[in-house]
DNA sequence: ATAGGGCTTCCAGTCACGGGAAGGTCAAGA
DNA sequence: TCTTGACCTTCCCGTGACTGGAAGCCCTAT
């Protein structure tokens, strides 16, 4: 298989497929004419990865987590461990948007949005004590 | 006041706002010996944008937004616009993020996370059929 | 005179790619 | 046979919003 069957096969970008490659995440082998030529095992390693990067693991996650996939005598913890702490990350960022979004929700709504100047978004971030007109 | 000043009391580091500066943001004067000399106006940009940023704004948008701040005539709906539009991002995100913690810890659950290699976290990135044994 | 802390500029690195240039390769059609 | 066009290659730059670090100037205190 050449680079754009395995880009369409695995859903990921040429790109990113050959930039996987630059990292180290993959090795595909090279055809007489130089171009990259990618078996049913490479394909299954990049759909491993879209679906790791999907799940937003870093890629160093899905480094770690694609030794652990072909260690068979890997032990379950050490998977769960990177699960359980990048589950932590994303409560944590879940946590700060939520509190950015109640913030902002707040000033939205009590921004009129007409042609007047007045407007407590501003005022709020301009550190000001929103007043009557 | 120096550098060192406002970055204690804007909370931003010294290198951020020398980035401020480098990308127009804000244009602080020069004593005579070459060092940044700011004044409160400065320092209350500053801290705008840094309020600003904590909300998650852009830089860009940050931009647009002390330009309003400082535009006695703008209209309150340009801001709200803004506002609202970053609003919509964070809830985008925040689904995004909702989306990937709810399979990911339904997968952490399913993971016995002892020292046995069999692990639904893997087999799912590795699109097996999760079995028994 | 020297030590230290603060200030300056500039360059490189981060993360995970994406865009685009310059050029080699291959199969199909005129 | 030649050409067209799609595909492939490498290489380098740009993204966002900084952060780290080097090399060197400035100022104050001892």
């Amino acid at each position: 298989m050449n680079i754009g069957d395995v880009a369409a096969r695995s859903g990921l970008p040429a790109k990113t497929i050959r930039y996987y490659e630059d990292i180290g995440l993959i090795s595909p082998d090279r055809s007489a004419n130089g171009y990259r030529s990618f078996r049913e095992k490479d394909l299954h390693k990049l759909a491993f990865l879209a679906r790791a990067r999907a799940l937003g693991f870093s890629i160093e996650e899905c480094r770690a987590l694609l030794h652990l996939y072909e260690d068979e005598s890997r032990a379950s913890a050490e998977v769960k461990e990177i699960a359980v702490h990048h589950l932590e990350q994303i409560e944590r960022k879940i946590a700060d948007l939520r509190e950015m979004h109640d913030t902002l929700a707040t000033l939205v709504d009590a921004c009129a949005g007409d042609q007047r100047p007045d407007c407590p978004i501003l005022q709020t971030l301009g550190n000001e004590t929103p007043g009557r007109g």
